[in-house]
DNA sequence: GTCTATACATGGATAGAC
DNA sequence: GTCTATCCATGTATAGAC
C-alpha cells in the first residue's frame, strides 16, 4: 500500500540539497537563510531540520559529496599507459567533470572559509588527495623524461588552476563545445609542462 | 594648533577600510557584521557610518580601489618592445602585484556576487579592461608568429587563471621567493602559449 | 567625531499541535 | 512529516546627547 501523504523523506531530502546547492552557489552560504531554502523546497523552515542537523552540516554534506564523487569518477576513468597519456586523460576529465557541475565546483572553492575547523580539515585532505593524483603523473613524466618542469608541485598547482579557470567563463551553448575547449586546453597544458 | 581629540577622520577612515578588508577576506562579506568591523577599529558600530554610506559601499570601495590600482600599476610598468617580452612583463607583474595584496585579491574574486547590479557592472568592466591588456599582447604575438595559440581569448583566460592561482598556495617566507616563483611561472606561461 | 540608546528586520533553531 | 508559534541572538541603520 503506497502512502498517500506525509513521509516524503526520499523526495524532500534531495530537494533540500538541490535547493541549498543552487542558492549557496548563487548568493553564498552566509547570505542564504534557512527560510529561503525552505521556500524554494516548498516547506516551512522548521521542516528542514528533519533532513539536516543544521545549516553547517548542509554545507559540509554538499562539499563532501562533491569531493567524493570527484575522486570516485577519476578513479573510474580509463587511463593511458604513459604519463603523457595520463596527463591528457586528467586534463580532459577535469574539464568535463567540472563543467558538468558548476554549482558544486563553485561552492567547493568559495565556501571553504565557512566550514568549521574539523570539516575544513576533512575537505582539505580530500582536495590534496585529488591534487596528488596529478602530481604523481607529473612526477612519473618527469622521471621518464617526457615532460620538463622545474618544480612538480608548482606545475601541479598551475595546471589545476588553469583547468579549473574554465568554469569562470564557459557557458553551455556558447561558441565552443566542451570537447573543443578540452582540445585547446590540453594543448596549453602540454606546452606548460614542456611536453 | 593640533586638535587634541575628536576629528580623527584622516586616521579612522583608513582604519575602517583596513579592518573591513581583512575581515571580509577572512570570513566573507556576508558573514562579517558592522559591529565586528567597529570592534576591530575601536569605535562603536554607529560611528562607522561617518566613513561609509553603508556596508555595500564599503565593499565596493575596496574592490574599486583595488582594480584602479591594478590598472594604474600595470600602466606604469616599463614594458619590452616585443610581444614576447611584454608577455613576460605581464606575467611577472601579475604575480608580484597579486602576491603583495592577497586580501584585496581574494575579495575582488570572491565577493562579486555580493555587489549590487550597478556596482557589479562597474567592476566587471574594469576586470575586462585588465584582461584586454593581456589579450592584446597575445594577439600581437600571434600576428608576429612569436606565439602559437589556437584561440587568443582562451589563452588569455588560461594564463590569468594560472597566474592568479599562485595566490591560493603561496606563503611569504616559504620555500620559494616571489622572484623564484615568477621565474618558474614565466617558463610555464611561455610553454602554454607555444612560444 | 564618538557615544548610548534604540528602532526594526531577520537570522538559526526548537517546541508542541496536528 | 509538516505546520504554527516562538525564543533569543544578531543584524543594519539612525537619532540625539555630549
Amino acid at each position: 500500500m503506497a502512502r498517500k501523504t506525509g513521509s516524503h523523506s526520499e523526495i524532500t531530502g534531495p530537494k533540500v540539497r538541490d535547493a541549498a546547492l543552487r542558492l549557496f552557489a548563487r548568493h553564498g552560504y552566509a547570505a542564504v537563510s534557512m527560510r529561503q531554502i525552505a521556500r524554494e523546497v516548498g516547506v516551512q523552515a522548521g521542516a528542514l531540520y528533519l533532513y539536516t542537523k543544521d545549516k553547517q552540516s548542509l554545507l559540509f554534506d554538499l562539499m563532501r559529496t562533491h569531493m567524493d564523487e570527484l575522486l570516485a569518477a577519476w578513479a573510474a576513468t580509463p587511463k593511458g599507459s604513459t604519463p603523457l597519456a595520463q596527463l591528457e586523460d586528467f586534463s580532459r576529465f577535469h574539464i568535463h567533470f567540472h563543467l558538468d557541475r558548476p554549482d558544486a565546483v563553485f561552492i567547493a572553492y568559495m565556501e571553504l572559509r565557512n566550514l568549521s575547523d574539523a570539516n575544513f580539515a576533512t575537505l582539505e585532505a580530500l582536495r590534496r588527495e585529488y591534487e596528488r593524483e596529478l602530481e604523481r603523473i607529473l612526477e612519473a613524466g618527469h622521471a621518464a623524461g617526457m615532460i620538463n618542469v622545474p618544480d612538480t608541485r608548482l606545475a601541479t598547482m598551475a595546471v589545476i588552476a588553469m583547468l579549473t579557470g574554465v568554469n569562470t567563463w564557459y557557458r553551455e551553448g556558447g561558441r565552443l563545445s566542451q570537447d573543443a575547449v578540452a582540445d585547446i586546453y590540453w594543448d596549453m597544458v602540454r606546452g606548460a609542462v614542456g611536453a
